[in-house]
DNA sequence: CAGTTATATAAGTAAATAGTTATATTAGTG
DNA sequence: CACTAATATAACTATTTACTTATATAACTG
């Protein structure tokens, strides 16, 4: 059982609107920095400044392959977060459309 | 399905420590604003004012009966916060410790 | 090694937020 | 109606937070 100040620690994380929506896009796959900002309308600093509170807060995983730094959903071992993250709304649409481009 | 910025506003409203906890209180039962300053170690103007956000986000319900007003979740209508709120810690303790003076 | 791309960090700023103290409102009671 | 109890509102303050711009680091490429 989480403490009140697992959950609200957690929560934190989740609602700012800018996080959030990274976390509904890594639902669908890994992505990488420049993937995420070209997705959301911001910049490459601040994206970067929200992963480091996901990481640091255990809720994303990083992984470098070579220049390119994947982010990937964390939250196995957080089952309080199961259902919100599951019925965050699909973000395909947005992926698919920028499929055509790719940063990389 | 809710919005991005449906989630994240619930989520912004349950993330404050003080709000957490009391939506971990009304989960056992409903309680007027005296049960809830008495439990949590704050003022009657701070627990005011979290109920009205959490009311106001439609997250409680407010019933007055005479010189009380009682307050009770109101989630049932938003899926997506129902395992976070199910698995808050138990604040049945605290509220035992409670009963033996009451506020009323 | 010089240039470029991907990402992180630092520093500053404006806005949001929680809490405090003081006061207002509403209802009950003698 | 005066008094008290329960609750709400207002005004203020200190802290937190998201975002921006500028700069640093790290890896790849010719």
């Amino acid at each position: 059982m989480p403490t009140i100040d697992e959950v609200s620690d957690s929560l934190k994380l989740l609602s700012d609107k800018t996080r959030l929506t990274i976390m509904a896009l890594l639902r669908h796959k890994e992505m990488c920095v420049c993937d995420i900002v070209d997705l959301l309308n911001t910049t490459q600093p601040n994206i970067s400044q929200h992963l480091k509170k996901l990481r640091t807060g255990g809720l994303i995983n990083e992984t470098r392959r070579s220049q390119w730094i994947y982010y990937s959903l964390n939250v196995d071992d957080k089952p309080y977060l199961k259902q919100v993250i599951d019925q965050l709304p699909s973000m395909q649409d947005q992926i698919n459309e920028l499929k055509s481009q790719g940063c990389n």
